[in-house]
DNA sequence: TGTACATCAGTGAACGCGCGTTCACTGATGTAC
DNA sequence: TGTACATCAGTGAACGCGCGTTCACTGATGTAC
């Protein structure tokens, strides 16, 4: 890596920083090229050397942070643990993630931008953390109710790809995941805060429940 | 009524119906007093007659939104029905709304716009609904877990209206509303079909599971 | 039924702003011989 | 080690656009006597 090269990767990353600071204070829309290089002492023209466009920067922090959320999840799955304690970390990594930069999560689950429409890493990403989960869910001694319909279709997600995990366990981490999404985003919206609500609280009787009611022991 | 009257208040819902247009277009940044102005065949400036501002007009589509949402779903919950089924039709209710107008969904629980912060009316409507669930598990009859320090929180929610419900019912029904927000939210986004899941099979395996689970018959 | 006045809807010009993006160009930094 | 050339970063002007909002003003519609 060239000197040039050195230097090219740090002005794009602090462009991306700029930008995801303006993605917590204004939103999406907020986003703008011209500030960013205003704010790095650039003119705006110059970050065009950087960035094919605003489509484009805003598809990098996309990426960004569905990778960034994914990594965050498996590595709370790699730690040695019991099955359900591992889960309980799993779900505690994906919300200790979303709060602790609501914006970015706002940004891959919020409101779909305009223009713009999901590309494959979002789906490459979504299928990562899912399989994490249903590695947990197959390791926890789990009773399995049957769900044929939704099983086939779950079943389709992991067709081509190896990986050691059954239709019934990728169910669970689905549904999992969806209860874990709902807590969340009212929580990172600040619904519940709104209600007088501990979103904590909250959210521990979701994994509590889950666990719960699905596992024999 | 005067004539006038009623004409403003046509020219007023006219604007809003085209609001709501560019909303499902091109998302909440998509609004904008201009561009309604035009389609209506007037100038931007006339639209200050009936308008305060961009603001205004946004904040009228969420309290509208919010209004709508919480009379589908008491509607759903006032047919006469078992309890079970009552709760069933409330949870398609509130689904259904959210997939005819998604973009009026994310309105109300997508990521937030930028320098408006959510009035009473949110908390209002959130309250209405939050009832509705709740006085119909209170006729389910449900084995409720204890759940201490959530419960304390959630009667604050009830302290001073004179509502006959039980915290532990408004608790079930925060977690269950919850959980629709979570299949509901995703589902509007289009992740599942993405993953090429059908929705609605998510959404019968979540609110079958929800009423196995909670209720002893 | 007719007149005098008040109310209201809508216009058009203007202000000030910021945006994304292109383009031709200047310097500086790197590379090859 | 030094020179000739290619690559790259950044500039500044410009294009075309749309926005929210204000203001003084014109007509039309309603109201009171």
């Amino acid at each position: 890596m060239t000197v040039r090269e050195r230097y090219r990767e740090q002005t794009r990353e602090e462009a991306k920083r700029i930008a995801l600071e303006q993605l917590a204070e204004s939103g999406p829309g907020g986003v703008s090229v011209n500030a960013i290089a205003r704010k790095m002492g650039i003119t705006g023209p110059a970050l065009y050397r950087y960035f094919a466009g605003r489509d484009d920067l805003l598809t990098e922090l996309i990426a960004d942070a569905y990778a960034e959320l994914a990594d965050t999840v498996e590595q709370a799955s790699a730690a040695k643990r019991a099955p359900a304690a591992r889960l309980r970390a799993m779900a505690n990594a994906w919300r200790d993630w979303a709060i602790a930069q609501p914006h970015r999560y706002l940004l891959l689950f919020g409101t779909p931008i305009p223009g713009y429409q999901a590309p494959e890493h979002t789906l490459a990403a979504a299928h990562r953390t899912l399989v994490a989960f249903a590695m947990a869910f197959e390791a926890l001694d789990v009773h399995l109710p049957k769900a044929q319909a939704l099983d086939r279709q779950v079943a389709a997600l992991l067709a081509d790809r190896q990986v050691p995990v059954s239709a019934g366990a990728l169910r669970f981490a689905l549904m999992g995941w969806t209860r874990l999404h709902g807590v969340v985003s009212l929580e990172v919206e600040g619904q519940f805060t709104l209600m007088g609500v501990d979103p904590g609280l909250l959210f521990q009787a979701e994994v509590d429940a889950f666990l719960a009611n699905h596992s024999t022991g």
